[in-house]
DNA sequence: TTAGGGTTAG
């Protein structure tokens, strides 16, 4: 029996050296065994009492304060309390997710000379896998059978785990397979570890597939294993998906719970499947499984961002009397919803109600408050808004600053948008994306176009990411001041670029190059796109051909928008009746005219005075004016 | 005594 044992542990050295790990790295020097043996002393001395509180208090830890404190008095109290009890101990602070201090821990047990065993090693395995510090895991692996400790299926499915979490999928797959040929058997935590690693990895299909070969291999997949693979369809919006995994877990005779409904809920709502979600809430009720803060939540904050307010205050009030408590979060959609609508003083109401009930505001909630301010141009609310969250200790984070700092550049205060960003500076803050991007857009829009490209230099020297938000600012900036040709230097680095490029960016450069007067520059990268066009980039080709007089290749343009199944728009029309009326092309016009109408639009101020000077001096006649209106 | 998943607000 010992003999196959350590065979087995021979093999799974070879089969990761195989992989290509080499030899395992070198193992924390706490780990190394000291006095093995002379520390084993048992309770069997100890008074029942002392054990007895002991336990207590093991199965009390609610806290990290509370297990270090008990931590304290185990390492004082003699005779020592048992590896067991120390074991109890790690795995309670695990399980808060604490795993540096269960190092640390085991640091101190080590110097202390407490040893260490199967269980404990198990437990470094896996707070070393949790951290994604898959070296150090296996390092402690190698010690652990070492010293003759033979890996169980416990600890093997925490390497796992550790394989899952550090972009070793492959490695992963070829470890379960590995366990079967050595002999290990694995159950529903070692396939749910790896189903949960292969949505991480995003292939859903396999992960799908490995719960029913979970089944032909003799293992019923649980609660967890669904809850796993339910949030992972959810996450990828296959909600049809999910949903039959909860009739096959009725089949299976596993009752979901209020987290796996709330789940998809939330993403039927997001996937804007509203009248679904409202559905499934209706029957999680009737299935006996109680809705919770959590589920409201979702729900009322997708009917408020419907506009649905009666459904969603009936909504509220059926949680009231359900006696569930709202909480931050129900405010936090609320008050959101309440700016969105321009009810800025049933917002800040609701703000005071929250103080009222004692629900503490949160930084998204100074956040939310700050932008509904910024949002309806009430700047100096909102800088109060900010200085009342700073008095409360609630600290600002970057969207706070973020938010307040486009607040002033939307209204063309550049100047303090920058004093904002130095003054988060000094506060640690580092500016992102958004920072710069929506401070070069501020000077751009108050006519510095300097200083907003002397910002984009600063960002790209800071090393701070661009994305497509900031080139297409930049771009528009750029073009709107005259400068075509550092646009296009920058929009042909983009072409080369990994940038995946929207048609917003070709959008701006058509219409850079038609304002610049470089029509036909603009119709080749038109005809060159690889996207497809919107409204706006036929809007902008055709108003720059009617610029050039090219009215017939601007109705052919406009023909091929309609066959593309683009529907043109106001500006579409008012642009080529605005040519065709300068061209005197009557006809045309009409016929224009007539199609606008019946689409629904109507002749903008430049069409209307256009038509009332030429009746005045009489190229047209009263019936023009007439078909306007 | 060791291992697995998951929900809400900007």
């Amino acid at each position: 029996m010992q003999r196959s044992i350590s065979l087995t542990a021979k093999r799974l050295f070879v089969h990761w050296n195989l992989q290509g790990i080499g030899n395992p790295p070198t193992v924390p020097s706490f780990f190394n065994l000291c006095g093995s043996g002379c520390w084993e002393r048992s309770f069997a001395s100890a008074s029942g009492d002392y054990r007895e509180i002991l336990r207590n208090r093991l199965s009390d830890i609610i806290k990290v304060d509370d297990a270090v404190d008990l931590f304290g008095d185990m390492v004082q109290s003699r005779p020592l309390p048992s590896i067991v009890e120390f074991n109890k101990l790690l795995s309670a602070v695990a399980k808060m997710k604490k795993f540096e201090l269960v190092i640390s821990l085991g640091e101190q047990m080590q110097t202390l000379g407490i040893s260490h065993d199967l269980y404990t090693y198990s437990i470094f395995i896996n707070c070393f896998c949790r951290r994604s510090q898959l070296s150090l895991a296996l390092a402690v692996l190698a010690k652990m059978m070492k010293l003759g400790y033979e890996p169980d299926i416990v600890t093997l499915s925490s390497l796992l785990n550790g394989y899952c979490h550090s972009k070793r999928i492959s490695d992963a797959v070829a470890l379960v397979d590995q366990m079967v040929e050595m002999g290990y058997k694995p159950n529903t935590f070692t396939f749910t570890t790896l189903i949960h690693g292969l949505f991480l990895h995003n292939k859903a299909s396999e992960a799908v597939a490995l719960v029913d070969q979970m089944v032909q291999r003799g293992c019923q997949p649980d609660l967890v294993t669904y809850g796993a693979v339910v949030n992972g369809l959810c996450k990828r919006g296959d909600i049809d998906l999910a949903l039959n995994l909860l009739n096959k877990m009725e089949a299976a005779r596993i009752k979901a719970n209020v987290v796996i409904f709330n789940t998809i809920i939330d993403s039927l709502c997001k996937y804007r499947h509203v009248e679904v979600a409202v559905d499934l809430f209706t029957e999680m009720e009737t299935k006996g499984i109680r809705p919770n803060v959590v589920t409201y939540n979702s729900l009322i904050n997708c009917l408020c961002n419907y506009g649905r307010w009666s459904d969603a205050s009936r909504l509220l009030s059926d949680m009231l009397e359900k006696k569930i408590n709202p909480n931050v979060v129900t405010f936090n959609a609320l008050i959101d919803a309440f700016f969105k609508e321009g009810k800025l003083v049933e917002a800040e109401k609701l703000h005071e109600e929250m103080i009222q009930r004692s629900i503490d505001p949160d930084t998204i909630t100074y956040n939310l408050l700050i932008n509904g301010f910024c949002m309806h141009n009430r700047l100096d609310e909102a800088k109060q808004m900010f200085k009342f969250m700073v008095s409360k200790d609630c600290l600002p984070n970057i969207q706070t600053y973020n938010t307040l700092i486009n607040g002033f550049c939307k209204c063309k205060r550049v100047e303090d948008g920058v004093e904002l960003f130095r003054e988060m500076s000094q506060r640690g803050l580092v500016g992102n994306t958004v920072t710069y991007t929506t401070i070069i857009q501020g000077f751009f829009q108050a006519g510095d176009c300097d200083s907003a490209q002397m910002v984009f230099k600063q960002m790209v020297s800071n090393r701070v990411p661009t994305d497509i938000m900031t080139y297409s600012i930049l771009l528009h900036g750029l073009c709107s001041y005259g400068k075509l040709d550092t646009a296009l230097v920058i929009f042909k680095y983009l072409q080369k670029s990994e940038m995946e490029l929207n048609i917003v960016i070709y959008n701006t450069m058509i219409e850079g190059m038609c304002k610049a007067g470089k029509v036909g520059e603009a119709w080749d990268l038109f005809c060159s796109l690889s996207i497809k066009p919107d409204v706006v980039t036929y809007n902008t080709m055709i108003s720059g051909l009617c610029s050039k007089r090219l009215l017939q290749e601007a109705d052919d343009l406009f023909r091929k928008m309609k066959e593309d199944g683009t529907l043109p728009n106001s500006g579409t029309y008012n642009t080529l009746i605005r040519a065709n009326l300068r061209d005197c092309d009557r006809a045309a016009s009409a016929e224009l005219i007539k199609e606008m109408r019946s689409s629904g639009f109507v002749g903008d101020a430049s069409i209307i005075s256009l038509v009332t000077n030429m009746l005045h001096d009489g190229r047209l006649d009263k019936s023009f004016l007439n078909m306007l209106s």
